[in-house]
DNA sequence: CACATGCCCCTTTTT
DNA sequence: GGGGCATGTG
């Protein structure tokens, strides 16, 4: 790989301020490259810089371009940050999530994809009410088959790129979840709907099976790039290899397409949804990557933090291979603080930060606490609460997930579809209006045995029943009437008022909040239409100047172009797709924030997973136990241990200045206290590096602490550190208030031996005395929890 | 048919 | 501990 860059490169304003290796990756020649990133190495920066030189060099117009993430958010920001590079006209880029150019490939081709026009977007929880309904009406038994893990079926096949004739029975129940798959295949497309899985399988499946429309994108997008790559599924691989096209046995042909894959396979946090790192090394194997470029230097963090994150990621066994560097000096050491309670712990926690705000003049919104699940957020918020320090948790419900919006939506998705049956069934009889779950079933007979939309089944139900159902349909066909030919928000105005949604919860004692947000949807929509891009994405640009760019292209005009250039869905006719419809897209692929108090200084709450790609001057990692995090569904093999470490490897390097890691001895889940050993992470950082505020216990065959208990004495803020333990207790299993230590003897992570069930690895331990109870996982038989006091489990 | 009570479950998350 | 869902009662 060469270093020297063109003549005009060292002129270009674009690359002052780049490292060489930035630099490098940014003015790559054609061909395929992947770089491998490390957290805080300036990979976005790399990534919008490398659109910004393709195009001011003239390599390539904004139409050769197609950028994909993997968030709104990410792509968001990509395009804000390009446009302030350059004095360009982004809207002939593409750039979006996966789905979202999913989506709009598909809104351009829905009839080649054997989609209806107005085909909707079943998000997660849409699918599963979907497949709720689906196994009712099959009289499927839901104890032998949850509706949830069917759900999670039918996505992991789609995102292997299976549809229900590829899917291989490994298991007896497969057979009925493939059966499963195959009816909620045929309902979804009766419905004209489709899940996000769906996008991109139908998106694929054209590319591949229909030779025009691949060609015609292959000769389009000559610059192909991806960020987070090792996030990337079997199926979405598959979509951009269909797309890269233009090579020969799979190795870049000069003239062809160039595909720049960005990712770090230590930050690979999300196999569990069908993620593959796998995809990077396949990727430098087929497209025979000709240039790969690693980016070590961070200019995020201090060497204390950052060592601790190389040392502990460095026990992980697959790893591609990168250790980040820092110029900056060592900064503070990693304080480890232990508390007996997580009571405790969260008000030491606070107590820490009020201080770093009062005397180290830190912002609130620089300081992040970060855990290994949402459970866990709700008693730092009470200590934060109590304490009045304003905090902003990010996670749960989003706004086009809350109840009274998708309400909303339903409505007004019914208007675009009358078949749509999951919007149908959400609104029937809500608000409530006389239509039981009885004259439901009967109109789902109905519908079955006539094989039509619930909507056109209504006539078949009589009697009172029935004629609340005409009723409820007589309004959608009259609103249907109404809203045509009028403004986005007036047509939600109008529905929001005659569905008796607003009403409804005025009524209600706690429904205020309800009846603010559905007037928000309004705003919603009004900032959609005007700012958002419903402009962007839907007005057609002259046909006459499309046809000539596409002649100029090679491309044969004497056939409707296929082009989402046209935006219209229709390329015969130009029809556009229609504000509502728009709208209702970007309301299923973007779930909105979830209580935007922008502006506002608070300490910022969030999973781990949440706080990947952002950064923070002070960052708590909280609930550092084993059994929580790592969590103990992810202790017993390695993969998944080492997705956790990656985990943990995410957290860490979220952390400019300062990072503290605490851990509990005791913790309140699921209304019982269960008692925890320090999380196994701890072994792995560098001792060096590390503070410990409380004592260090000897954990995992460490040696025997060497603390002095006149130095802690709960002298640290708050004082919550008093729990008066004595010394000999320090070596053994943790430590439950009553000072008496379990009699078992066990740990987690042991290795035990059961008369029945033969070897295993305990895994969590939880209550005392005759209680107590350890889950075990066993070769053969699985997981179990056992009762310590019947069991006889024997270390091995 | 609407509302209340009991029961079961319980990673991580974006689209 | 708490939310979602099924079942029971007015």
């Amino acid at each position: 790989m060469s270093l020297e860059l063109p003549a005009v490169a060292a002129y270009s304003p674009l690359l002052a301020n780049l490292n060489p290796e930035q630099r490098a990756a940014v003015t790559l020649p054609e061909g395929h490259a992947l770089i491998l990133a490390g957290a805080g190495s300036g990979k976005t920066r790399v990534l919008t810089t490398r659109i910004a030189w393709l195009l001011q060099t003239g390599q390539v117009s904004p139409g050769g371009i197609l950028a994909v993430t993997f968030t709104n958010k990410a792509a968001k920001e990509m395009l804000t940050r390009l446009s302030a590079m350059l004095p360009i006209n982004v809207r002939g880029m593409w750039i979006g999530t996966f789905h979202g150019l999913c989506n709009r490939f598909l809104r351009a081709h829905w009839k080649l994809a054997g989609l209806p026009a107005t085909f909707q977007i079943l998000d997660t929880q849409d699918q599963l009410s979907a497949i709720k309904r689906l196994m009712k009406q099959h009289n499927v038994d839901d104890e032998r088959f949850p509706a949830k893990e069917t759900q999670w079926f039918i996505a992991g096949a789609k995102e292997d790129g299976l549809r229900p004739r590829d899917v291989e029975i490994r298991r007896d129940d497969d057979r009925k979840r493939v059966e499963l798959y195959q009816l909620y295949e045929e309902q979804c497309q009766r419905e004209g709907v489709v899940d996000f899985g769906e996008l991109m399988l139908r998106s694929y499946e054209l590319l591949r099976d229909n030779d025009a429309v691949r060609e015609h994108y292959q000769r389009r997008f000559r610059h192909l790039l991806v960020d987070e790559f090792q996030d990337t599924n079997r199926l979405q691989y598959a979509w951009l290899k269909m797309l890269a096209g233009n090579t020969v046995d799979g190795r870049f042909v000069p003239g062809g397409n160039s595909v720049l894959a960005v990712g770090d396979d230590d930050q690979s946090i999300y196999a569990f949804r069908g993620a593959r790192v796998g995809n990077m090394a396949d990727f430098v194997r087929e497209f025979h990557v000709d240039h790969q470029i690693k980016l070590e230097q961070n200019y995020r963090s201090f060497s204390n933090i950052l060592d601790s994150a190389n040392h502990l990621i460095d026990h992980n066994t697959q790893r591609l291979g990168k250790n980040l560097r820092t110029d900056q000096g060592p900064g503070e050491p990693v304080r480890v603080y232990e508390s007996p309670t997580d009571f405790a712990e969260a008000q030491w926690v606070v107590e820490e930060m009020r201080q770093l705000v009062r005397e180290n003049g830190i912002e609130r919104k620089e300081i992040a606490v970060l855990y290994r699940s949402n459970a866990q957020s709700r008693v730092l918020e009470t200590a934060l609460f109590n304490a009045g320090v304003p905090y902003r948790v990010y996670g749960g419900l989003r706004f086009f997930e809350r109840a009274e919006i998708k309400h909303a939506l339903a409505y007004l998705r019914l208007l675009e579809n009358k078949e749509d049956d999951t919007s149908f069934l959400r609104v029937v009889n809500f608000p409530p209006r006389g239509i039981g779950a009885r004259t439901i079933e009967q109109l789902q007979d109905a519908a079955r045995s006539a094989g039509t939309s619930l909507h056109a089944a209504v006539g078949a139900v009589s009697g009172k029943a029935g004629a609340n159902l005409a009723a409820f349909v007589a309004r959608l066909d009259v609103l249907r009437e109404q809203t045509q030919g009028i403004s986005l928000r007036e047509i939600i105005e109008l529905v929001l008022q005659h569905s008796g949604l607003v009403e409804h919860y005025r009524a209600e004692r706690e429904g205020a909040d309800r009846v603010e947000n559905l007037e928000e949807l309004v705003n919603a929509a009004e900032s959609f239409v005007t700012q958002e891009g419903f402009g962007r994405d839907a007005v057609a640009l002259p046909v006459d100047e499309l046809r000539q760019s596409a002649a100029s292209q090679g491309i044969d005009t004497s056939q409707p172009l296929i082009d989402e250039a046209l935006v219209a869905p229709d390329a015969e006719t130009g029809e556009t797709l229609s504000p509502l419809a728009a709208f209702l897209t970007h309301a299923a692929l973007e779930s909105g924030d979830n209580q935007a108090q922008p502006g506002q200084d608070a300490v910022q709450l969030m999973t781990v997973h949440a706080a990947k790609g952002l950064e923070f001057d002070c960052v708590f990692i909280t609930g550092l136990e084993d059994g929580i995090f790592p969590h103990e569904n992810s202790m017993s093999d390695r993969e998944s241990l080492e997705e956790e470490r990656r985990l943990m490897y995410v957290a860490i390097t979220r952390a400019r200045q300062r990072l503290y890691l605490t851990h509990s001895q005791t913790r309140l889940l699921h209304g019982k206290t269960r008692y925890n050993l320090r999380s196994r992470f701890f072994e792995e950082l560098p001792e060096s590096a590390l503070k410990w505020l409380t004592p260090a216990r000897a954990g995992f065959g460490a040696g025997s602490s060497s603390y002095e208990r006149s130095s802690w004495g709960g002298q640290r803020a708050g004082g919550a550190g008093g729990w008066n333990y004595d010394r000999d207790s320090l070596a053994g299993a943790p430590v439950p208030p009553q000072k008496a230590a379990p009699a078992h003897g066990l740990r987690s992570g042991m290795q035990v031996f059961h008369n029945k069930f033969g070897e295993g690895t305990v895994l969590a331990l939880e209550g005392t005395g005759d209680d107590a109870r350890a889950q075990v996982k066993f070769g053969r038989h699985g997981v179990k929890w056992l009762a310590l006091a019947v069991a006889k489990l024997t270390p091995i």
